[in-house]
RNA sequence: GGGCUCGUGGUCUAGUGGUUAUGACGUCACCCUGACACGGUGAAGGUCACCGGUUCGAAUCCGGUCGAGCCCA
């Protein structure tokens, strides 16, 4: 017996680095049209840079690097590019919070070069990650969304649609964040279940009497305008028509009958203000009521509350309820948990209002988004179901100015004398704030001077481009031809509503067409219990200890293994580690067979052709499985095979033959294993990288996943007894004391089992 | 309140009508057996959420209940 060309007797980690080099010398995952084969475009999410990354972003990129190696072993030329999306308003928050100045007293420019001083810095750590993690995108040719050549493709894709005529300015009442200052999309809306006071406040009525209402707003008093109760509700017939005086402000609110008023609800009465929510929102409009603007854009009550005017919205809430205390008209306050509608970013709680915003037009295309939803295939199918809900859910169509600085400006312009908008010609990059106008006159009133646009766009008009720039719309236009739609959209369920849904609204705008032939979606990570990871809960495990522990390889199948295509996914220390352990059994198992010659053929016993066919049967299935993006079945198939058929089955059968030089048990040996090694290549690219290399030469990533062989299949009826017999033959020695080494006396070979009958007779040396 | 998912040993999970329910991680006992102690063998641990129904037969199909998560109001 020769020695084994795999040395070590684990899977050292060392090796990873070893690979790593080679990787970084050779780049082996140059993407090269031509050749024949299809070329297969993913739109890799571009990862927003924010200190560290997060341990189930990661695993999800390891994910979604596991398609790209999949695809390229299936014959495609895959397109696996990468960006980082640094526009925003995470570094912006960064930056105020590091110079404890909020961003609107801060010079323009200023401001602008401290943020990007910032990203620059913090913005390398994820591609370090990529490195490490074995993720095969191209790092030679990373977009960032800031670069000027980003936000000019940006700027140029909002002119072609203004020129459609897709934008138009509104002035209405939205949500509006008052930290940061800015109108949201009703996607940068998330609800929290914060506590509260439910207060229910004595309206005297003008007519005599009073009528009871319950709010958690008593601060917008002053913009009370009317009162619902519910048109059954017998508590409050008889105050219908009538007049109610709002308390301590005084102006009279007629009292209505309106089915919104919801009865259960604290009194069964509410006052409608100018804006509390979207309800208001609507009953103004249905009873055209004259709105008060109650709250400004800074988070303060205006002049219209009188006395109260200046301060910001809580204090107000306070005053005036202690107030309305002191005068005797607050009946009762309960606390009570509420779904407040919170700015996503900032977690400030939205007000309502009025505010004058540029939209793009999207309810008008709903029925349409709904047929490219329904047009591209998901993985898994279910996930598809999350877009399409929240496609039906949209009320309003898409603000996108922001009042903001570290973003793309809207490139437009407009004319000091007449207001007319100048809009310029698509190509460079425009910074409309600083930048001379490029217009001699207007075209209207022939006025000379203009003002810029100073607003900028909501970072997901950039990054809803993503899908373009790489398909290389407007850039190269043969290659975009031949490449739209993109052959995949990777991506968490959490980014479902924003990037996948404003990328499908572009795509339809731009070209009335589906972005992506493929959706894929993941889960999202989460701790031991199954809550989110958050550094403020404690429960946080940072990727860089685990990959330093454990290995990337470790992490990958664990990410592979654990959960199914889109479910989420617990990210502990045990399981991570447990993976590894597999990582050993396949290195130890390739360690064996690495101490035979492969020979060119071989003479095959009934035992070979035996594991030969159940190789088929997973060739079969996790062929089916990458082609699906299901690496859970993958990963687990090939473990099951490895450790509880393989290596105690047929590796101890087949041992004794294997010795002594047989050519039919080692060729069925390094046979099974090249093919095992190629299944498991998209997953732990590593270690089936290394012992490729060792036994092989040439690298594992350069071949196609295996294909089913012509074998007795039927042999696989066998593999039920053949593994009851072996445990039976086990436990009897064990029962008896006997050391496995030793000879059993009086055990039979089954009948069915016969034609394997040398083969386990030498196994377990049965007299 | 509405929608969508989903409930299988401590945890994750296979199983989509058919004999004693799969495997992994973890646990316990014994064992270095010419690849592996990051191993081997054996074992403990589950009323397949609950209640009905369909069926000769249900973890699996249908209805309901309860519970969880996410999304929306």
């Amino acid at each position: 017996m020769a020695e084994p060309r795999l040395k070590e007797k684990q899977w050292d980690l060392a090796f990873e680095f070893e690979v790593l080099e080679r990787w970084d010398r050779e780049k082996p995952h140059r993407f090269e049209a031509g050749g024949g084969k299809t070329v297969y475009v993913i739109d890799t999410p571009p990862p927003y840079p924010s200190g560290d990354w997060h341990p189930g972003a990661v695993i999800g990129y390891t994910m979604i690097d596991m398609v790209a190696r999949a695809q390229r072993m299936l014959g495609r030329a895959v397109l696996f590019p990468f960006g980082l999306d640094r526009n925003g308003i995470n570094i912006e928050r960064t930056v105020e919070k590091k110079y404890r100045k909020p961003l609107h007293e801060w010079d323009r420019e200023e401001f602008i070069a401290t943020c990007r001083a910032e990203i620059e810095r913090i913005g390398q750590g994820i591609l370090e990650i990529v490195r490490r993690m074995g993720m095969s995108m191209d790092r030679s040719d990373v977009y960032y969304t800031d670069r000027d050549d980003y936000r000019a493709y940006s700027q140029a894709i909002f002119l072609d649609l203004f020129q459609k005529g897709y934008f138009y300015r509104g002035e209405r009442p939205s949500f509006y964040c008052v930290y940061c200052r800015t109108t949201l999309a009703e996607a940068d809306i998330v609800y929290e279940e914060t506590p509260s006071k439910l207060v229910k406040i004595r309206f005297p009525l003008k007519e005599g009497g009073s009528i009871t209402i319950a709010t958690t707003r008593p601060e917008l008093l002053p913009a009370c305008r009317t009162v619902i109760v519910h048109p059954d509700d017998e508590r409050w017939r008889g105050a219908v028509g009538k007049k109610a005086v709002v308390p301590i402000f005084g102006q009279l609110a007629l009292v209505r009958a309106h089915p919104d008023a919801k009865m259960e609800f604290g009194s069964g009465a509410a006052m409608i203000c100018s804006y509390g929510d979207m309800v208001d929102v609507r009953l103004f409009r249905e009873l055209q009521l004259e709105p008060v603007k109650a709250i400004d854009e800074d988070g303060h009550v205006t002049q219209a509350a009188g006395v109260y005017a200046g301060l910001t919205v809580e204090e107000a809430r306070e005053r005036i309820l202690a107030d309305l205390r002191s005068q005797g008209f607050v009946e009762k306050v309960e606390s009570i948990q509420h779904m407040t509608p919170l700015c996503e970013r900032s977690r400030t709680p939205v007000e309502f209002i009025p505010s004058e915003a540029w939209y793009l037009k999207q309810l008008e295309f709903r029925e349409n988004l709904r047929t490219l939803a329904e047009d591209m295939t998901f993985h898994p199918a279910r996930h598809r179901q999350i877009l399409l809900n929240w496609m039906n859910s949209l009320t309003i169509d898409w603000p996108i100015s922001r009042r903001r600085y570290y973003h793309t400006e809207i490139p437009l312009w407009y004319c000091v004398s007449c207001g007319e908008i100048l809009v310029p010609e698509p190509g460079p990059y425009y910074r409309p704030w600083k930048d001379p106008a490029p217009f001699e006159t207007c075209p209207k009133c022939g006025g000379t001077e203009f003002r810029g646009e100073d607003r900028v766009f909501d970072t997901w008009m950039d990054s809803s481009n993503s899908n373009l720039w790489v398909t290389r719309y407007l850039r190269d236009g043969a290659f975009f031809e031949r490449n739209f739609p993109c052959s995949l959209r990777p991506q968490g369920r959490d980014i479902v509503r924003t990037w996948l849904y404003y990328t499908t609204l572009k795509s339809w705008l731009v070209l009335r067409k589906k972005p992506f032939e493929h959706v894929f979606i993941h889960g999202m990570g989460l701790d031991a219990r199954g809550r989110a990871m958050h550094r403020t809960l404690g429960n946080y495990l940072p990727v860089e200890p685990l990959v330093e522990k454990y290995g990337a390889d470790a992490i990958r199948f664990f990410a592979a293994a654990e959960t199914g295509p889109g479910d989420d996914f617990r990210i502990t220390e045990e399981k991570v580690g447990g993976s590894r352990k597999f990582l050993s059994k396949l290195w130890n198992v390739a360690r064996f067979i690495s101490s035979f010659e492969e020979p060119r053929e071989g003479k095959l016993l009934p035992t070979d052709e035996w594991i030969l066919a159940e190789l088929n049967d997973l060739i079969a299935v996790c062929r089916g499985a990458h082609e699906d993006m299901n690496f859970f079945v993958a990963a687990n198939r090939v473990r099951d095979f490895i450790w509880n058929v393989f290596a105690p089955h047929y590796v101890e059968m087949a041992k004794a033959r294997a010795y002594e030089g047989d050519t039919g048990a080692r060729w069925t040996l390094h046979t099974v294993l090249r093919d095992v090694l190629k299944l498991l290549a998209p997953i732990t690219p590593f270690v089936t990288h290394k012992i490729w290399g060792e036994m092989y030469g040439g690298s594992v990533h350069a071949e196609m996943l295996p294909q089913p062989r012509d074998v007795n299949e039927a042999l696989r009826d066998l593999t039920a007894k053949l593994v009851a017999f072996n445990s039976l033959v086990w436990k009897e020695k064990k029962d008896r004391g006997l050391s496995l080494k030793d000879a059993l006396l009086g055990m039979a070979v089954p009948e069915e089992l016969r034609p394997f009958a040398a083969d386990l007779a030498r196994m377990h040396r049965l007299a």
